[in-house]
RNA sequence: CGGGGUGUAGCUCAGUUUGGCUAGAGCGCAUGGUUUGGGACCAUGAGGCCCCCAGUUCAAAUCUGGGCACCCCGACCA
């Protein structure tokens, strides 16, 4: 590709509009144009990207056994009211009617599809294993898109569901992806993180999100740096720093703490840590107030707490619903309460002689304990595991990073199946739901990622099997016959050899062509000006290195074709 | 949905507080010339629905009301 002929142009000044690293080298590259909020044109430059990730996902998609097939975007909604999904995606759903007022979505993923497809082709367990997939644009309306291509409301996903007989057979296809991804992500010149994530409403019990670590990640993620193990915040178990030891319980006294609101205030007024304080949190969850009970120096974790209940929807109550349910917010506690659901945190039975509200304005309780002054209706483990909380596996001090979801698999066990009635036969002749799972990997995002990880700050800076193009040939001197004669001959002889190349055949000063080659990051950086013409060389840098390397013309090809292995 | 912010040339922004002549700058773009190893220089030029609608006024980019779009934080995000 010649860059007098290239379709984009490179900007000196980001526009005001981007803020992460990705979004804003995107821009200047002249590689990505938004069209609206989370929406996104893709020029060549991008495309030819895309299109390289693409195939390497559909490489390994196909080598663990994957089988390609494609989608509509168009779905009629009445297979999204069977598995309830379009109450579960709500808001995040786009929606239309057509002329015949039948109502559609476009869809924000493939489940119902492929199990209304699937069930009318598997009869037996001899139709099993499946895998099948697609890469396919998808829509979800996000309530907030940002970072450019890290968060979009219309996006290429590639998407494969996995189809079992048993919980064995999804376990085998379950390590298959896994594996498949670290290759995938491996070859895009990613290193990933793959930890343990929420399955949200619908998952089963295993789930694993693969995570680029970045600053601008939108995920925390907690790992230790002794046994491995890695979650998601949203997920993570912890140990919980303990309270200070109490020789024996302590008989409830009620006292009296005029104006103290926040367990900060308490703790102070009281002189004892937060951990001997039990704060009280409402939520309304589908619909229901309910109380949550967690110690005073831990964090409710709302995504626990909505499994724990087994809920669509958790958010925290407002004041109005407080107010009428007769609570006094500030000075609230499980004791002496009964009329409303009360949930725990298992650290409320870590430690003892609590301070906790006297369900009376200006008045707290302490040495309260569990179960011998109140009870729960439900307890569980709702607390966010923090940084510095000890490792569940090996206790050793969790740090944080920030991190891109690139990747997501899951297993989904039958939930699909059962409501849409995708069915086998077993040797024995008896019916039963077929097992899945689902795997996902967004391409756009990928590459987002990509550049979050590799750039610096002369622009980006391409893993090779991703690049759009391997070597970027700078003629300095567009008008000297030598320079253009000799450059125009390299451009041939490696693009005859079957190699990527952009040729930047522009008029243009030397400095413009190597800053612009520096954006664009393609990865080798090929030289051609008078000097070099006059001494039979070229000039071959890596973009990542400093120093070039002078390599005699004849010698050119054979050398840049080493550099790709 | 809550909080904050921004809409003026392709991009970055001034001008709006205190209404007033033909709306500006830098970069980019076009043409000509001089340049050519890290975003060169000179000259000339093109380019504007000042986000939209309504109002106030002799007069609105500027004031008032309403709307829209986009960005950031949060909520949200199988």
């Amino acid at each position: 590709m010649r860059m007098s002929q290239l379709f984009g142009r490179t900007l000196r000044q980001a526009p005001a509009e981007a803020e992460t690293v990705s979004h804003q080298l995107l821009l200047r590259a002249g590689m990505i144009h938004q069209v609206a909020a989370g929406v996104y044109s893709c020029l060549p430059l991008a495309w030819r990207v895309l299109r390289k990730i693409e195939q390497i996902v559909r490489e390994e998609m196909d080598a663990a056994g994957g089988q390609e097939l494609m989608m509509p975007v168009l779905q009629p909604l009445e297979m999204w009211q069977e598995t309830g999904r379009d109450v579960a995606f709500g808001e995040n759903l786009f929606t239309l009617k057509d002329r015949r007022q039948r109502r559609l979505c476009l869809g924000p993923t493939h489940e119902e599809v492929i199990v209304d497809l699937v069930r009318r082709h598997v009869r037996s367990y001899r139709d099993l294993p499946l895998l099948l997939y697609q890469i396919q644009t998808k829509f979800r309306d996000e309530p907030r898109p940002r970072g450019g291509l890290i968060r979009v409301r219309e996006f290429t996903m590639k998407d494969l569901y996995s189809f079992d007989a048993d919980e064995a057979g999804l376990e085998v296809s379950y390590q298959k992806m896994m594996a498949a991804y670290r290759r995938i992500f491996l070859r895009c010149g990613l290193p990933t993180l793959a930890v343990e994530a929420d399955s949200g409403a619908i998952g089963g019990k295993d789930s694993h999100e693969f995570m680029v670590i970045a600053d601008s990640g939108e995920n925390q993620v907690l790992h230790c740096s002794r046994c491995g193990y890695a979650a998601n915040a949203e997920r993570a178990e912890s140990l919980k720093p303990s309270p200070p030891p109490q020789d024996r319980l302590l008989p409830l006294q009620e006292v009296a703490t005029p104006s103290v609101k926040t367990i900060a205030q308490l703790a102070h007024f009281l002189n004892m840590p937060p951990s001997r304080t039990l704060k009280a949190v409402f939520y309304v969850a589908d619909g229901e107030l309910v109380f949550v009970t967690i110690r005073g120096d831990l964090e409710v974790n709302e995504i626990k707490l909505k499994r724990a209940l087994g809920a669509m929807d958790v958010r925290l109550a407002n004041e109005d619903e407080v107010k009428r349910a007769g609570l006094v917010a500030g000075s609230a506690s499980p004791v002496g309460l009964s009329d409303i659901r009360r949930v725990a945190d298992l650290s409320i039975s870590s430690g003892a002689n609590f301070a906790v509200g006297a369900n009376k304005e200006g008045y707290h309780l302490v040495n309260a304990n569990y179960p011998r002054d109140f009870q729960v209706d439900l307890m569980a483990d709702i607390a966010l595991a923090e940084v510095g909380h000890g490792c569940p596996k090996c206790q050793t001090p969790l740090q944080g990073s920030r991190g891109i979801e690139v990747g997501h698999v899951f297993k989904l066990g039958t939930f699909f199946s059962e409501k849409l009635g995708a069915t086998y036969l077993t040797a024995e002749g008896v019916q039963k739901p077929i097992v899945m799972g689902c795997y996902g990997i967004g391409i756009g995002r990928l590459l987002a990622a990509a550049i979050e990880q590799n750039h610096d700050n002369r622009g980006i800076i391409w893993p090779a099997p991703i690049a759009p193009y391997h070597f970027h040939i700078c003629a300095l001197g567009a008008e000297n016959p030598p320079v253009v004669a000799s450059a125009e001959e390299l451009y041939r002889r490696l693009q005859s050899s079957g190699l990527e190349v952009l040729l930047d055949d522009r008029d243009e000063s030397a400095g413009v062509k190597f800053n612009d080659a520096d954006l664009l990051g393609i990865p080798y950086r090929l030289v051609v000006s008078p000097k070099t013409v006059a001494n039979g060389v070229v000039e071959i840098k890596e973009r990542r290195e400093k120093e070039p390397t002078l390599v005699p013309l004849e010698q050119a090809v054979d050398y840049v074709k080493a550099c790709l292995q």
